[in-house]
RNA sequence: GGGCCUGUAGCUCAAUUGGUUAGAGCAGAGCGCUCAUAACGCUUUGGUUGGGGGUUCGAGUCCCUCCGGGCCUACCA
């Protein structure tokens, strides 16, 4: 039994999010978290919401709420959608929590003690309109290359000239349009990431086993042009986590507050204490998952994500841990995700295009969306959610090879035998051939799934489906019993044992079928299939069941149709 | 502009890291079965691996070049 520690980078708060989010980081980190529980690991699977910066300033804006409220109702509006979809967090915080808050002070103190903190004069563009320090993004105007009128203050987005604000003809704030900007000087904290550069860069060139994707993106920002620059990790905002070293005020730095891309990894850690402290127990229940003076040395922390947060995890957040001195527990393996497409372009939250959390539960059960993401996830390159391959991905995999399956040995066994487990014959060959087929199949995948490669897993688990079909066909049951009954019968035991024992290994991928599945056999025993010849004697002879209701019904052509033109547009 | 990823059958993806005749699923075709959600099983058609050149005994894999798709480029997160 081992250890493990898994996060899902942590979903933004502002909005609903798309099954792109979904696919790129928290449903592969449950399914992993989900399988390594079965197997009997000790696991920690922790995600939160991310609530500060901007972008939730101006949403909590245009709802006419305060932030805070804004944020409160949001994560519980994720909440119930992280729940809906079977996410099996041990915890879902908040970045916003009272403990990320201290945490965050606590490490920016500390690197300030190793001299890793820099105080930086510089100049940004204020609005007097909107009362704020604008982002370079958030200012728009005339592009001086191309003329493009609505470039951005970092990019002109018509001709990809990167820009500086001060670039741009007739600036205006892209928050209200307006025109009454300045240019101020500020004073924010840098994390010189520059000094730790060598640290991190011997510690991504240890990690030899990583996907390339991961390593790739850490090694361009460590190497390119001048290497890693310093990073600042303040920001002139009213929300987020006020600027304090430690429990200390900080001189000049008391109007602001830390970046959110400084607080939100922390919140990996500080979620972790609001676990323990939200069921009363003790600090030395979640150091020992964290600090490796502490017990976490024999922990295997895995995080998910999507590439665009590579740099974060692998450089900034690393060099927050190793820049503080302190014995923290570093992540032994990312696993990062390309982007998932819909039906020829992106999905997009700010344009509303696409399926998102909510709507996908409103017309189908999370098993449905889970069984297409996990089994399309984009691993290797950017993937492409098309309504048709959805339809017959579901329709073919989970209603026709599995649910089938399901359906017809329980009523087979009903209308012969009654709905307990025949006693009657004995296993033969076909048996042990079948047996060390599912062995086989079995070690091909949960070799898969212990290597966090998703697709090929859910490949697997579907060809372990299939050998059942393959059995009931090649033993026929139902030519059999017209001679020989008893041997019918052994045949059905074995395949009623068959789907118990479906149910246990699909768990990860499909944990809702997989309950109805065990509910029906009427049993309990969720205990993985080590020993495949035990595990088919699971449900003994004489053992009652019932015919379950459709595990997974067909989508038809008309809601196809229906649902591809419905999501056509923009969400309004 | 720079960097990285990517292009394999009509579709979605593999290919043990340079090694026999490039494999699966879906879709198509044929046959079988009749327990089952018009389900299942078996067989089968289909590829000049984006184009061109090179290295090698041997290239989907390495190099060069051209074409297409995508991501990142540090103040969105």
């Amino acid at each position: 039994m081992s250890r493990i520690l898994i996060t899902s980078a942590i979903p933004y708060i502002n909005g609903i999010k798309h099954l792109g989010n979904l696919v790129g980081s928290q449903l592969p980190a449950d399914l992993y978290a989900r399988y390594m529980r079965m197997r009997g690991n000790e696991v920690l699977f922790l995600c939160a919401t991310d609530e500060h910066g901007t972008p939730a300033e101006l949403a909590a804006a245009r709802a006419g709420k305060p932030v805070a409220e804004y944020c409160a109702e949001m994560w519980q509006v994720q909440k119930d959608l992280s729940d809906g979809f079977g996410l099996s967090f041990d915890k879902f915080g908040r970045s916003s929590s009272e403990q990320n808050r201290a945490l965050t002070q606590h490490f920016a103190g500390k690197l300030a003690d190793a001299g890793l903190i820099e105080e930086v004069v510089e100049s940004q563009v204020y609005s007097h309109a909107d009362g704020r320090f604008l982002p370079d993004r958030y200012i728009e105007g005339t592009c001086p290359n191309c003329g493009y009128d609505k470039a951005r203050g970092d990019q002109c987005e018509n001709c990809t000239k990167q820009l500086d604000p001060t670039d741009l003809i007739e600036p205006r704030s892209a928050i209200s349009g307006s025109t009454d900007l300045e240019v101020r000087e500020t004073r924010h904290l840098y994390l010189k990431q520059r000094s730790l550069r060598a640290d991190l860069k011997a510690w991504i060139d240890s990690k030899t086993d990583w996907p390339i994707l991961t390593t790739s993106i850490a090694k361009k920002w460590l190497n390119d042009g001048d290497g890693l620059q310093d990073r600042g990790i303040t920001r002139d905002l009213d929300w987020g986590v006020p600027v304090k070293r430690g429990a200390d005020p900080w001189p000049g730095m008391e109007d602001k507050v830390f970046y959110v891309w400084f607080d939100a990894p922390i919140e990996y850690i500080a979620c972790a204490k609001e676990w323990t402290d939200g069921m009363g127990r003790p600090d030395a229940d979640w150091e020992r998952w964290w600090r490796t003076d502490k017990g976490a040395d024999d922990v295997k922390y895995v995080q998910f994500m999507g590439k665009d947060n590579v740099p974060f995890h692998t450089l900034s957040f690393p060099a927050t841990i190793i820049g503080s001195g302190e014995p923290w527990k570093l992540v032994d393996y990312i696993k990062s995700f390309n982007y998932l497409n819909y039906d020829g372009g992106q999905f997009s939250t700010s344009q509303g295009r696409g399926v998102f959390m909510d709507q996908a539960l409103e017309i189908l059960p999370a098993d449905y969306w889970r069984w297409w993401l996990l089994s399309h996830a984009p691993e290797n390159s950017d993937s492409e959610f098309t309504w048709e391959n959805f339809q017959t991905s579901a329709n073919k995999d989970l209603a026709d090879v599995l649910g089938n399956f399901v359906s017809r040995i329980t009523k087979f066994c009903r209308s012969k035998f009654g709905e307990e487990v025949p006693s009657a014959g004995a296993w033969g060959p076909d048996e042990d051939a079948l047996i060390a087929r599912l062995e086989e199949g079995l070690a091909k995948y949960t070799a898969q799934m212990e290597a966090i490669e998703v697709r090929k897993a859910a490949a697997e688990l579907r060809a372990l489906w299939v050998l059942g079909n393959e059995y009931l066909q090649s033993s026929a049951p139902w030519t059999v019993f017209k001679e020989d009954p008893d041997r019918a019968a052994a045949i059905v035991r074995l395949a009623l044992n068959l789907v118990r024992l479906y149910a246990v290994i699909s768990a990860p991928f499909i944990p809702d079928a997989s309950a109805r599945m065990l509910s029906s056999m009427n049993t309990l025993d969720m205990e993985w299939p080590d020993d495949v010849r035990a595990a088919l004697g699971a449900l003994p002879a004489g053992h009652a069941f019932a015919v379950p209701d459709v595990l997974f019904r067909k989508i038809t052509d008309d809601e196809r149709e229906d649902w591809q033109s419905r999501f056509s547009g923009r969400r309004t």
